[in-house]
DNA sequence: GTCTATAATTCGATAGAC
DNA sequence: GTCTATCGAATTATAGAC
């Protein structure tokens, strides 16, 4: 192999990008945690954006493809196939999440998971096993989902329908 | 009223975090929007930090008031009380997610309302409700934050409970 | 409370040697 | 392929007049 070391820019940078936001990262940190200087990033990459975007592409494609390149079919076998392709790419779902968590100083990723844990206590009581948070997990993050897709309708168009799904997935 | 200036520098703020995402939105840009000059915000807001925390914070109070000022009860009572007051701070998530959207120059936002579009007429077939829509939006918001959420797990410890749930939600 | 002017820093990006 | 050196632009933030 001639040369790995755009691969490993990508690795850092996606390390980097996953712990403190994408935009709060700058080539700079990239290329000193790397051992490297800020220009031979440019070697490789032809700018900044070039490389955000070979480290997102793969996400993009891999939707496009799902939605096209699949016909109708068993909602349940379509419901695997597509938690195991948003699965690979879960690595970019959290740079969206501590891009949230960076926009003060606020640790909100840590509040986040500590609000989640105490709400499915508030749900379920205190002795959950493992496959009740995870339909927890479902049932209040489709729910903030809603919020956002929904997000021009008025609430009575939205909650009442929210609200009986998620009880659904809780089991209820 | 003395000066309901901070107010309106915090709903352009607002307004153009949400546009644009929070990092790519400068103080210039705010005040621009106000037709008052910059350093006027620094009057106001002892930092670009004080002023994004001020428009967080009602979220995360908001958060810490419900998790803590509520002991057991009906789940489903709680889940609807849950969605209204996730629904107030909706404008907030929005920001989130165009901050993914402004990684690039990629047009995320679009292509994800787009995704999940076609995702539904893969699920549901050509016509859907809107109650179906609002379903199929739990369960795939909800199966998407599981990967987060569990991010570090083996997926066969997540998968089979989140489809579970996800089915469920779609009344499957 | 808002302005003009500017300091201080950081960032993305390029030139050119090796 | 990687380096040193540097440019130009943009950003946060401050000083001081009004």
């Amino acid at each position: 192999m001639p040369s790995d070391t755009k691969a490993r820019i990508q690795a850092v940078a996606r390390e980097l990008f996953a712990e403190q936001g994408v935009r709060n990262t700058s080539l700079r940190q990239i290329s000193d945690r790397l051992g490297i200087t800020k220009p031979a990033l440019y070697y490789h990459f032809a700018s900044r954006e070039d490389l955000v975007r070979s480290i997102v592409q793969p996400l993009i494609d891999d939707h496009d493809r799902f939605v096209t390149a699949r016909g109708p079919g068993d909602p349940r076998e379509l419901l695997e196939d597509y938690f195991e392709m948003i699965w690979r790419h879960r690595q970019v779902f959290v740079m969206v999440l501590n891009d949230l968590a960076t926009l003060g100083q606020l640790d909100l990723t840590d509040r986040l998971f500590d609000w989640r844990r105490r709400l499915v206590g508030l749900l379920l009581g205190a002795d959950v096993t493992q496959e009740q948070r995870i339909r927890a997990t479902v049932a209040l993050g489709g729910m903030s989902d809603c919020t956002v897709e929904y997000a021009g309708l008025p609430i009575e168009e939205v909650k009442p329908t929210a609200v009986h799904a998620a009880a659904a997935a809780l089991g209820l």
